[in-house]
DNA sequence: GCGATTTTGTTTTACATCGAACAGTTCCAT
DNA sequence: ATGGAACTGTTCGATGTAAAACAAAATCGC
């Protein structure tokens, strides 16, 4: 346990820490997300807006022709937020629209050759990222911290 | 390996996974991140901005008088966006912001007494939720998590 | 079959977040 | 000691995100 510092002293060297909050997976999962994402894209300018959204990217390669709604939600992000990052991603030529033979409300998600050849390619450098941050963890420590995740994820759907 | 859907079927039952990223710490941890947040807000509608800066505030009680800037990059976000957030928990009557003693350039942080009444009682909601969202793990998967989610910090700091 | 309800994608509007530029202060090298 | 560089909190403009309301289409209950 963390003792406080004195209350007024400038201590300017030490990380401070969260006190209380310092021991709960919800701050440290904030502050590593929040690290990580902004690290990642931060390193890759040169692929336009792919790299914030390689995670619904990837959903979409992995099963394409998918509606957006059903996109979304495995993304947790709200419809209306989609429209936008679709528009944009489209724009690029990363991904495309079509019409679903089964629903005509509905828009099927696909991508481009492009956009196919990119995420490919930023997929590499999503793992040698990986790599990086998970530098000094072994492959069972990083398979407990992946188990951890998807039972938070479990739980929280 | 999960195998991908039959590329047009509507499968509407399944939920859709993001194939390659489903295993990078990268895809889970945003999803986890995002989860976490939102049901721990939604769930707290009256507290004010509390619950959203709950992060903050408790960093802010375990170092009071801290300036800004300190705070704001022991969670990770700039200056620029803290003030706005320091404005409204101000207006809420939860921190203060002190002239400093040691620096004329720098307000030091902390908590009135109402902020740490609200911050105590938060502070227990969230361990609540973090039981919830734990609820089938071991007290050693769990530190085996923060341990992790640490080691991702420290790496990306 | 038919009307009420739900779902899908979209627009609109409000809010949150961030980078860049700025003035006041402190730090630092000489 | 003094001038330049770095730091602190702030404002401003641009961008990202989300809730609410809407029209078109599908689904459900009977």
């Amino acid at each position: 346990m963390p003792v406080s510092a004195s209350p007024d002293r400038q201590d300017r060297q030490v990380r401070l820490d969260a006190g209380e909050a310092e021991q709960t997976l919800g701050y440290k999962l904030r502050l590593a997300q929040i690290l990580a994402f902004r690290g990642f894209e931060q390193r890759l300018t040169d692929y336009g807006r792919a790299p914030r959204y390689l995670g619904l990217l990837s959903v979409i390669r992995a099963h394409p022709g998918q509606p957006q709604s059903r996109i979304a939600e495995a993304v947790a992000l709200p419809r209306s937020s989609f429209v936008t990052i679709l528009d944009q991603l489209s724009a690029e030529g990363l991904i495309e629209r079509r019409p679903s033979k089964y629903d005509r409300r509905a828009n099927g998600l696909w991508l481009t050759p492009q956009g196919e050849d990119v995420v490919g390619r930023l997929m590499q450098e999503a793992q040698r990222y990986e790599a990086e941050m998970t530098r000094d963890m072994s492959p069972e420590e990083i398979a407990s911290g992946l188990r951890v995740l998807q039972k938070l994820i479990d739980n929280l759907s």
